[in-house]
DNA sequence: TGTACATCAGTGAACGCGCGTTCACTGATGTAC
DNA sequence: TGTACATCAGTGAACGCGCGTTCACTGATGTAC
């Protein structure tokens, strides 16, 4: 029975864990500027007054959650990059990411896409913020290939960009799918799309 | 003083408009779902019961603002398929359409790129499908250049997806716009991408 | 180990407030003759 | 044209309700000795 924290930050930490589901659970279906604080304790089994022990105000929760969702998303990026394969392939596991993402974190995202242009600013500029980060990352990955040689830099992030927008916009469908041939045509559509662009990056030369 | 309409009528038309207008002011800082009656009636100088003599209640109102927004925006879409020229200018000029229209209608472009994703459904559904509807234009469009020879319907309709994707990507992207340079590189950068997507699909066979 | 005091996460009651919606109304516009 | 009645867009008051936030509290956990 180690108490390196102590049984009372213990249950503290789970109250907040408590709160911070019961936000992300509401918010599949609702804004976060829609969002109410009692309407949040009250799907966590908490009194309303309980709330201010963990939170200023609901945006402070919602700021949290969209760090919680950017970590994850992080870590998908990241594995997308971490692969080594032929182009086919690599576009084939890029896709199997994204709906595998999308259906383990599935909240989380619906989240992001909903608050990315939602009427909360700090919420919308930490997400835009973060998007950018991954052209980053994603231009820096693309730079060190063979295929770039010769590139701009200003083109590699402006292709880096081109595949964070498509990413974004095939979580997005994926989401919405209405079935499990809906999301094999969404799939197709988008490995079809990455073909297209990599062509495109193969020949760009040539013009 | 051709009265055809009425004046009765014309001033309801004018309350109506006004509410309407009202809306759209509001929203361009908030959620349809964060809206409120009085809101709406205060903005636009009404008492809050006025409002239901022209709307069952701000969904319906939400509703009306898609149409809008969509027949707006379809004014758009046509202008860019009706343009005859060589590819390249023909990038430019559509990336110079995309800014203007965001200029020109800003409050209607942030208003759908803000519900596309937000949490009233029947709003949602009313943009998803118009967007649907903007690419099967597109294919079509597609379909009847010589370039598409030899392509499935499948493959012509990915690829008017993949423009319709970047078209809402690129103006949601300059509505974000921190200034005329900002604005420059991103229509820079929206040329270039779309630069690429052509150089793809003109060596799409040799893949 | 036991005891006495301190801390503090969570409670339940209370507050004032703005909300959506209804209602009977009023007065300008429309219509019939 | 003038008159008498009908229509109906917009009003202002009223309602009940759930909201965010505060407050003094309680009782389990932590700490000092």
């Amino acid at each position: 029975m180690s108490h390196t924290v102590g049984v009372r930050q213990a249950q503290k930490q789970q109250s907040r864990r408590a709160l911070l589901d019961a936000g992300l659970r509401l918010l599949e279906h609702q804004n976060l500027s829609g969002l109410g604080v009692r309407e949040v304790t009250r799907e966590a089994g908490m009194s309303p007054a309980g709330f201010y022990r963990h939170f200023r105000d609901l945006a402070e929760l919602g700021v949290v959650l969209v760090e919680e969702s950017l970590a994850s998303l992080h870590g998908l990026v990241r594995g997308a990059l971490a692969e080594q394969a032929e182009a086919g392939e690599l576009i084939d596991r890029t896709v199997e990411l994204i709906a595998g993402h999308v259906r383990e974190r599935r909240a989380y995202v619906r989240f992001l896409a909903r608050e990315r242009h939602g009427g909360v600013q700090p919420v919308r500029a930490a997400i835009a913020a973060e998007l950018a980060r991954f052209a980053d990352e994603v231009a820096e990955a693309l730079g060190a290939q063979p295929e770039s040689e010769g590139w701009s830099a200003a083109d590699v992030r402006m292709l880096a960009e081109l595949y964070v927008d498509h990413m974004v916009a095939t979580a997005v469908a994926f989401l919405d799918a209405a079935g499990p041939a809906d999301r094999a045509r969404i799939a197709a559509t988008a490995r079809t799309q990455l073909r297209l662009i990599s062509v495109g990056r193969r020949h760009w030369r040539e013009g």
